[in-house]
DNA sequence: GTAATCACG
DNA sequence: ACGTACGTGATTACT
């Protein structure tokens, strides 16, 4: 027998499972056989094994479980584990499956009393090392990097349940410069919280590591801790000798347990195919079963050519299979068919500053990839992009016009489903079962990011394109299922091409403005700091949450509110309940408030001034899981209003020349979309005629007859209800915002809901809906998934009912401004003015007008807005002008 | 990389 | 008994 050839799969079946249990833990409620059972960790589980038996192709194969709950550990430390939360009843019952079903696919599986799961294996990895195996070990657990050797590499899962990290001798060295014997050392040192068990005070990852870079050993540096110069470091290490040496004891793993089997007894010969397919008809595992009978699952694998077809083709979830290319670089002449799909790759997100690197076009059956720029310049685009507005931006600034196209792989995913990001691999994995090599894998992250070589460059975009294109029904088919294609085609690809513009178009901001705004801001930050630190007594970060923290509620004694996991809150609230008691603490107020407009606006932002002048921010329009925008590079759509301090900055922002900024927003937009979808009768006449929102709800709630006699604090409450219940609020929430009683905040929401009966409605009705579906829709049928909808987890499930009752109300809104700004862009267009549109901020749009343009475009933008969509209630829009946005607000 | 904080609608 | 309003992005400290 040739031993050489035996390679031996060693899984630790207790930390995988968990693993598992919690990878799909948010899909829990979807995972259940027709029993009830859950079984998203046996889902799971399988996953994991499918992928390791396929890329491992072992010889011979073991699961090993931990027994009970006592082991040799618990007597040397009779608190091993202890603390830990109880494993969940839905994980427990799971179990047994995971057993019976590694069983049918014909692997052993192995446990012993008094010991653990890792015991087991290093045993077993011992006994195969003296006979030259090769083996692997699959777990959870870091600890078992010690087991690594020149014939053992020890995958950790790093990710989901197919994302391992290969750790051997050479790895660990490389990335922690330890040796595996070493790592227990490490172990030792710091202790272990999970299982319980403490190891130096006051030392963790990084003092270990600096003592073993020095000492060695444990043994070593306890030989040499008399030499150590004297520090607290040094008493602890003295002092807790007994522990780190426990902690040694007790993370060691034991190689010698008396297992009672044999390394022949782990043979593989392949799955009981019957019995495998009634297990997955029991567990409803209908993928799995269908590539089993289909699959080539027939005798077992013979022992000299060991293929596991039966793993490598059942894989429904993530294929490791490569994807197939059949591509070629093209210089001239390109072949392009109207149906092809179209990508542009970049090294990195920003596609205004970034270069185009590489391209390709194709479909299925053939792909093409290119550097030559040249080419695009007499391009027949097809019909299919992956991110219309970054091409349509990459394109523009070489002079060329990307016609819009007719599908968008990455806005029609983002529409299907927000719950997942809309990258190539994850459609690859949801719509095609496969898996695409990351593109972090391919071009390296941060300093190290870089093209590779054409050989591996070329197929990477091939795969994309042929990805692109076998998944681009099935989208569509889920599109149509949800009636959302017109979604697409008529709100998100037009809304691309507008955005486009918005973004190349820019906004003028002036350096020397804020450049004058931020030395204002330096002189009153140096005054302030000085001011803190003689009130304190002592110098200290004023920007660390923790010494902040330390000197008002330790040195000061200031009594403290709420507590971070980190320590004190430091946070607003707190800090202005707090200011009558020490001034430091307005002054600490006035430095935060200065601060973050000197470092996040004055200094973030004027690096971002192009050499145009201008700020092009990002619009990201597949993030948000309601279906608005978010702003990025810089983030356009947060520079400061509500305090004059940090509003100044709006003077940098300028039109441009013979023009003004003409910004246009909607009031109330939300709560007029309230009124809509729950066609509350009272709210709706608040609006038809035209009163003031929170007034109104001021004189029906607390019961007064005249307008005059709201007072300030009547409206300042009636407003925080009308926001609270667009967000679900809690009488908790309410008491705590207004500062009143729990009881009288539930008596004001109490009678909020009769006065308003239809919106009491509206969300027990949208509850129900998100309870019975699983998602919630907005008035043009954008969907938001809620997994959480049905949680046991009180507080988990309360939050997904709150985003149930905002999605709609949210999500609704933005849908308008979408269509507004659309019909908007058109309508300047045909009406042939220059005016552009710049900004838009979820219920407003900004626009450069030129003056001779100003009062026919004030119209039309009105006009454009108020009719967007036709409600049960009118739109109304306010807008402003000014040169700078400051002014025109 | 994560947590805390704070800017916006 | 839980834990407390929805949706974002940037900066800083700290590990």
């Amino acid at each position: 027998m040739v031993n050489t050839q035996n390679k031996l799969l060693l899984i630790d079946g207790s930390s995988v499972a968990f693993r598992a249990f919690f990878a799909l833990y948010n899909q829990i409620d979807r995972f259940r056989a027709p029993s009830g059972l859950h079984t998203n960790a046996i889902y799971g589980f399988h996953l994991m094994l499918q992928n390791v038996m396929q890329r491992i192709s072992p010889t011979h194969v073991l699961v090993a479980f931990d027994a009970g709950k006592t082991t040799f550990r618990t007597e040397m430390f009779s608190d091993y584990k202890g603390g830990r939360a109880k494993t969940p009843e839905e994980f427990r019952e799971q179990m047994p499956f995971i057993k019976d079903m590694i069983d049918k696919l014909g692997l052993a599986h192995y446990d012993l009393d008094n010991y653990e799961a890792d015991d087991i294996i290093g045993t077993l990895d011992k006994m195969a090392e003296s006979e030259e195996w090769t083996v692997t070990i699959v777990t959870g657990d870091k600890d078992m990097i010690q087991l690594a050797d020149s014939n053992t590499t020890v995958e950790i899962s790093k990710k989901g349940v197919v994302e391992f990290e290969a750790f051997t001798p050479d790895y660990l060295m490389a990335k922690m410069g330890l040796t595996p014997d070493q790592f227990i050392d490490l172990k030792a040192m710091m202790g272990d919280n999970s299982d319980n068990y403490p190891g130096i005070t006051k030392v963790g990852e990084k003092t270990a590591l600096k003592l073993l870079a020095e000492y060695g050993h444990l043994d070593g540096l306890y030989a040499n801790v008399d030499e150590m110069k004297q520090s607290k470091l040094k008493e602890n290490i003295i002092a807790d000798k007994d522990k780190a040496y426990l902690a040694r004891a007790l993370a060691t793993i034991n190689t010698q347990a008396p297992i009672q089997i044999n390394l022949s007894d782990l043979a593989y010969h392949g799955p009981k195919k019957e019995e495998l397919l009634k297990f997955y008809g029991e567990m409803e595992f209908n993928v799995f079963k269908k590539q089993l009978i289909e699959g080539k699952v027939g005798a077992s694998p013979k022992r000299d050519e060991v293929k596991y077809t039966d793993f490598s083709i059942s894989d429904p979830e993530i294929s490791t299979k490569e994807i197939e290319v059949n591509f070629e670089e093209v210089n001239e002449n390109p072949e392009i068919q109207p149906d092809d799909f179209f990508y542009i790759e970049i090294l990195n997100e920003n596609y205004h500053r970034e270069n185009i690197a590489v391209f390709a076009w194709g479909n299925v059956k053939k792909q093409y990839v290119s550097k030559n720029i040249e080419l695009l310049k007499h391009f027949k685009f097809p019909q299919n992009t992956y991110d219309f507005k970054k091409n349509r931006v990459l394109l523009s600034r070489l002079g060329i016009k990307l016609p819009l196209v007719g599908f968008d792989s990455m806005l029609a995913k983002y529409l299907v489903s927000t719950t997942e990001d809309n990258k190539i691999s994850t459609i690859a994995q949801l719509y095609a079962k496969k898996h695409l090599v990351s593109d972090d894998e391919i071009y390296g992250k941060g300093v190290k990011r870089a093209l590779p070589f054409d050989e591996e460059l070329f197929p990477h975009l091939a795969r994309k394109i042929k990805i692109l294109t076998e998944t681009k029904e099935s989208i569509i088919s889920a599109l149509k299922e949800n009636s959302q294609y017109q979604l697409l085609t008529e709100m998100e690809l037009p809304l691309a091409e507008v955005l486009a513009k918005m973004e190349i178009a820019g906004i003028k901001v002036k350096a020397q403005t804020l450049h004058e705004i931020g030395n204002e801001n330096e002189l009153k930050l140096s005054n302030l700091t000085r001011e803190i630190y003689d009130l304190a007594g002592t110098d200290f970060n004023i920007n660390s949450p923790k010494q902040l923290g330390e000197i008002l509620f330790d040195k000061l004694e200031l009594a403290h509110g709420k507590k971070t996991k980190t320590g004190y809150s430091t946070a607003v609230d707190v800090l202005e309940g707090l200011a009558s008691e020490h001034t430091i603490v307005a002054k600490i107020l006035e430095y935060r408030q200065i601060n973050k407009v000197q470092s996040t606006y004055v200094q973030g932002l004027i690096p971002q001034i192009a050499e145009d002048g201008k700020i092009h921010t990002r619009y990201v329009q597949d993030l948000t899981q309601t279906g608005r925008l978010s702003s990025v590079d810089p983030n356009l759509q947060n520079i400061p209003i509500r305090l004059e301090e940090g509003r100044k900055i709006r003077k940098a922002f300028v039109s441009s020349e013979g023009s003004v900024l003409l910004s246009s927003d909607y009031s109330q937009v939300e709560l007029r979309v309230l009124a809509h979808i729950s066609k509350d009768p009272n709210l709706i006449e608040a609006f038809k005629n035209d009163e003031d929102v929170h007034t109104a709800t001021a004189m029906r709630v607390f019961d007064i007859a005249n307008a005059e006699d709201v007072t300030a604090n009547d409206r300042r409450s009636a407003k925080a209800v009308n926001f609270g219940i667009s967000y679900g609020e809690t009488e908790y929430g309410l008491a705590r915002r207004l500062g009143i009683p729990n009881k009288e905040a539930g008596q004001i929401i109490r009678t909020y809901f009769a006065r308003y009966p239809e919106i009491a409605n509206y969300i027990e009705t949208t509850k129900r809906e998100a309870k019975n579906t699983g998602y919630v829709s907005t008035m043009f049928n954008r969907r938001r998934k809620l997994p959480d909808i049905n949680a046991r987890h009180f507080s988990v499930r309360q939050a997904a009912e709150r985003q149930a009752i905002n999605a709609p109300i949210q999500g609704s809104a933005g849908d308008i401004l979408k269509v507004a700004m659309i019909n908007l862009d058109r309508a300047l267009e045909s009406e042939g003015l220059e005016s552009k549109i710049l900004l838009q901020v979820h219920d407003e749009i900004i626009l450069d007008v030129p003056l001779k343009e100003l009062e026919v475009v004030k119209k039309l933008v009105r006009l454009t807005m108020e009719k967007a969509v036709k409600l049960v209630v009118p739109l109304k829009v306010e807008e402003n002008t000014g040169l700078t946005w400051f002014e025109a607000k």
